[in-house]
DNA sequence: CAGCATATGATTACGCCGTAAACTCGTCAA
DNA sequence: TTGACGAGTTTACGGCGTAATCATATGCTG
């Protein structure tokens, strides 16, 4: 038992408390209290152990956007597809709620991590299941999470870097069909027709918009 | 003619010119490259120069936010509230593409200045001018502003700090009401019932997210 | 067991950041 | 002429992200 006997006082480092102990200073002491230091001193370390565990600061923005994307509980799948969305987005805008910096973390972080992914192949699950046709399941995903993450993020935006050829945009939407199969059966369709393997923000735009203008609409007439 | 002569080469700085230098700067550089000292650069003077004219850094954010937000046209207030109300989004939403940083600032800060104040007064005015009621018309202002500025923001949210109480809340809603009416009726209507000058976020989320589900629910039915 | 590779964390250092405080200097009123 | 003042400069401090180097402990190989 020698090595028991000799086990460090303190806990070793890994990626997970690092990112655990990120979220849990963001929460406590504000997003912009988090720095590698401070990071470090709460695990009584120097900030520059982290970068052993962590390429950079940047890398922990995005794990904690994916530690708490992970909390989000996946819906049950009873009842329709409307009361599962609902469920789970209340879901969503509950741990947006337990983590207030995560909006704006979001908004500033174009990176999608696994567990954001796994999020959006639930939602497009759900839409799917209800019926959607995958172009305006697609348009529900981002009024969706403007509404949930006030924001919107499309998971296969190259729109900064140069535009994958046809044939490269098709392997890329099989590899994430593989792990996420409605993200990739999206990818999928945004390939083929004159989408590029992104998609027209405008048109995304005014969907929402318009949306929301005949709901509202709807609701005063009602009156 | 001995001052004219004697005029500096350079302009004064004023705090106007240091905003329009900080928009510009994060327009072409990013968020990220505005620093005190890159500003003043800009403007051919050292960093700390821009301190006689703003108090510190995030006065600048203050102020850049509000000098685009004055870059939304105000409505023409032909046709009916939604025609009306679809334009001024639309403009809105073209003034946020023409900076993208604005987004994510906006989101990052909760104070709320005088041409933010403006736009939202002209909000709630075309509401208004459709019949909606006052209660309505702010849950339309908040699922409006989370679809064009990706983001909701109150008005009067004094969620940090201690809630005033009735009579100084109703002094504040009578001194918004003389520059921003539309503002400053919403404003005393949340005074009055148990809204204590704030919102019910969870009721305003709900309300936002029920009227997109209900929109996708008639569209994918109208398939 | 000896010796060494490897992994983990500590130290030091650099340049950038926001900003407090003191300083310089040109302008203008008395 | 003088003295106050406004605007910009200089210097300085602590905090930041992180590159490079060092120290040490662990575990594997012979």
């Amino acid at each position: 038992m020698t090595e028991t006997a000799s086990t460090p006082l303190r806990a070793p480092l890994t990626k997970e408390r690092v990112l655990e102990a990120a979220v849990d200073l963001a929460d406590h002491a504000g997003i912009n209290a988090l720095s590698m230091r401070k990071l470090g001193q709460g695990l009584g370390v120097e900030g520059m152990a982290l970068y052993r565990h962590v390429r950079d600061k940047e890398a922990i923005l995005d794990g904690i956007v994916d530690a708490i994307m992970s909390e989000i509980d996946l819906p049950d799948r009873t009842g329709d597809w409307k009361t599962a969305m609902r469920r789970l987005s209340l879901a969503a805008r509950e741990v947006m709620l337990r983590h207030p910096w995560a909006p704006a973390v979001i908004v500033a972080r174009p990176e999608v991590g696994p567990a954001t992914l796994r999020h959006i192949d639930a939602v497009l699950g759900i839409l799917q299941s209800g019926g959607f046709p995958i172009d305006m399941a697609h348009h529900a995903l981002h009024v969706l999470g403007s509404r949930v993450f006030g924001f919107t993020q499309d998971p296969f935006n190259d729109t900064n870097d140069v535009r994958p050829d046809a044939a490269t945009a098709a392997a890329m939407a099989n590899a994430l069909a593989a792990s996420y199969p409605n993200v990739g059966r999206l990818a999928m369709a945004a390939t083929h027709d004159g989408g590029l393997g992104g998609c027209d923000d405008d048109v995304e735009f005014a969907f929402g918009l318009d949306l929301i203008l005949d709901g509202l609409d709807r609701r005063v007439d009602e009156r």
